[in-house]
RNA sequence: GCCGACGUGGCGCAACUGGUAGCGCACUCGACUUGUAAUCGAGCGGUUCGGGGUUCAAGUCCCCGCGUCGGCUCCA
């Protein structure tokens, strides 16, 4: 599952926490399991993470699915045994000759005890964890009667007594991964698992994943018939069907009537422009990884072949931002303009590598719900304000109401401007998150090129976070397309710009709604909004009349007239997750009434057809889960 | 991009250590006409992701592409 880590989870596991000392143990037992079973394997780190732990190995095979039964099979011999954790301080000298044959540890040490090393970015958070501390300390795995070593690792701890008080603990999953997360390092084996403090909530969580699996938006993405992948078009660029469409254009449509209202103008943009164009961006210096190669157009040649015009390169556009800023120039601009909103459905295409593509939330084709705002200073405090504000109750009416922000700040090493710039920007956005009172994260060096972000977090029906809108102040685009004002002292002056995108990609949220209601969307977005199901075939143009009622309300009503029995048609509306089944026979038809069946299998039945239309069009109205 | 796994009709799966493909759902047709999650029967549908190779014989083995999945790195 794609979700950014949240650090104000319920998850959230801190030092002392007793999570973290069952999953760092857990980890030692894993290594000690590995170690047992395939001797020689060489250690890298095993840190606890978010819901449970991991640990690399360097191996000469992989590890097979069956390797991982027979791992958890020695893990709990080793449990059972009920081995003492204990910490031992040493020194650097003393660790290296003890630990001659863990290349990788070694390594550790080198850089643990290398004062100058230490307090750069090369020790990450997981190294910390695992083995960053003041001394350096070996916990040992000991055995309770002999008192025989078992096992040790080179580990600042905390760990809980023995291993007994390891209560419940399943590995998850192989996977590799680059020694100290760098891709220039080796690939080492690792391998995940969770661990909890009672079976029930290891239970628990293992329910989740399987919750997870069922509403994996590439799933119901093909159940429900909203879109696919035709590998025809090519990876990560996906098609919607008609159904899909439905709900992309509701998405789309209350996105376009809410900002129309907040004072945005829609513009349009191209699709591929000229390098000359991301070149004065900085996309083309600073994101071109990112970029589909260019395409090379209007070559001319002579008689003999030889290049009488050189090739053009024109990209396709990985971002918005270079085109409005273009549509601000395109004439002169008075102080009485701002803050001019520029909005649009912008689609652009990431060149994204290729095992990182992953259904709608990582495609390489997306649409964003992209505005720029082009304001003075003065106005950039109040604006970024209420843009806030504006954010937050439109994703509240989309269903999402547990947020988080999170501020990223500038990368020196990919990034352009001043320190004073960012300094500022930073500055302004702090201000503007912290009014909103709400948990509030920081995302060091996380900021895009031109500028540092909030993003606003949201959590889904799952308790997953989300990375959805975000929001950028911008000093560098205004400078490199020298954009000026004309202010009311006369005088010309650089605007700032804003970049902000709600959904993030529509594409993305249209995945995230479609996972947070597990496929049954609330009655405003649903594809169906009401199946009519005559008892029998004579009932068939009773519900005819209702369903027409329904449909010149706006409604997307349906009536099922084929051969199935009733019982298959509920069946079939179930599956489809239509919110408002209507069934009538001769009861309610003889009465003027109809019956109302629900997803969740509960019934209202002999309704009043008034009452009954009313009912769909206050919840389709409200935009209320029914 | 890297490591590993995988790729069979629209979907979900099956086919022993190589002997030219079966099932369920969906779809089409026919019969049935039934108050809250699957009526019965018949039929259509696959050059087994693409291209090469090994072999008397390849869905099964080998190589190269493309794509998907789980991670790493990166990111909306």
């Amino acid at each position: 599952m794609t979700t950014t880590s949240s650090s104000t989870s319920s998850n959230e596991v801190g030092v002392d926490d007793l999570r973290y000392r069952i999953r760092h143990s857990a980890a030692h037992v894993l290594a000690q399991a590995v170690q047992d079973l395939f001797p020689g394997t060489a250690l890298g780190i095993g840190p606890p993470i978010e819901n449970g732990f991991y640990y690399d190995f360097a191996v000469e095979t992989p590890f097979t699915p069956e390797d991982l039964k027979r791992i958890e099979k020695r893990m709990k011999e080793i449990i059972k045994q009920g081995q003492r954790f204990e910490r031992r301080v040493t020194t650097p000298t003393e660790a290296k000759a003890e630990l001659a044959k863990e290349p990788f540890k070694l390594e550790l040490i080198d850089v643990l005890t290398n004062a100058a090393v230490k307090t750069s970015s090369e020790i990450t958070t997981d190294m910390a964890a695992d083995i960053g501390g003041e001394e350096l300390t070996i916990y040992d795995n000991v055995d309770p009667r002999t008192g025989e070593r078992k096992w040790g690792d080179l580990c600042r701890g905390p760990h809980v007594e023995t291993t007994k008080e390891i209560p419940a603990f399943a590995l998850t999953r192989i996977a590799a991964a680059y020694w100290r997360g760098n891709e220039k390092n080796p690939q080492l084996q690792r391998i995940y698992g969770t661990a909890w403090e009672s079976q029930e909530k290891l239970d628990e969580y293992l329910h989740l994943l399987v919750e997870a699996e069922k509403r994996d938006h590439r799933k119901l993405g093909a159940e429900l018939d909203l879109f696919s992948f035709p590998e025809e078009i090519g990876s990560g660029l996906a098609v919607f069907h008609p159904k899909g469409g439905v709900v992309r254009k509701l998405m789309e449509d209350y996105s376009r009537e809410r900002h129309e209202q907040a004072g945005y103008e829609f513009v349009y943009s191209p699709h591929v422009a000229k390098s000359r164009l991301f070149e004065t961006s900085g996309h083309l210096q600073w994101f071109a990884d990112g970029m589909y190669p260019p395409m090379q157009l209007d070559i001319e040649r002579d008689a003999d072949g030889e290049t009488k015009r050189p090739a053009q390169d024109y990209y396709l556009k990985p971002m918005n931002c270079p085109f409005h800023t273009l549509i601000f120039r395109a004439k002169g601009r008075s102080y009485r303009e701002l803050p001019l909103r520029l909005f649009e459905f912008g689609t652009v295409y990431r060149y994204e590598k290729s095992g990182v593509v992953h259904g709608l939330t990582r495609a390489r084709g997306f649409t964003q719900d992209d505005a720029h705002i082009f304001c003075t200073p003065e106005q950039m405090p109040a604006e970024l304000d209420s843009l806030l504000t504006f954010v937050l109750d439109l994703l509240r009416d989309y269903g999402l109401s547990d947020f988080y922000l999170e501020i990223s700040t500038r990368d020196p090493s990919k990034s352009m401007g001043t320190d004073q710039e960012w300094a500022q920007a930073t500055a302004a956005l702090q201000y503007a998150a912290e009014k909103q009172n709400l948990p509030l994260t920081l995302d060091e060096g996380g900021a895009a090129f031109y500028g540092p972000k909030i993003s606003v977090q949201a959590k889904d029906a799952l308790g997953r976070s989300w990375q959805l809108s975000t929001i950028q102040v911008d000093f560098q685009l205004p400078q490199r397309f020298d954009l000026e004002y004309q202010d009311s002292d006369g005088t010309r002056k650089r605007p700032i710009m804003i970049h902000r995108a709600l959904f993030g990609s529509m594409e993305r949220f249209f995945a995230v709604l479609l996972e947070h209601y597990a496929g049954a969307f609330p009655p405003w977005l649903a594809p169906v909004q009401v199946v009519a199901i005559p008892v029998s075939k004579e009932h068939t143009p009773y519900l005819e009349d209702i369903v027409g009622r329904l449909r010149t309300q706006g409604v997307r009503a349906e009536i099922d007239d084929g051969d199935d029995r009733m019982q298959k048609k509920i069946r079939n509306a179930q599956t489809r997750k239509v919110p408002f089944m209507l069934i009538a026979g001769e009861q309610d038809a003889s009465a003027g009434r109809v019956s109302f069946r629900y997803r969740d299998g509960t019934q209202d039945n002999g309704i009043a057809i008034d009452d009954a239309v009313e009912r769909v069009l206050d919840a389709i109205r409200t935009r209320t889960q029914v």
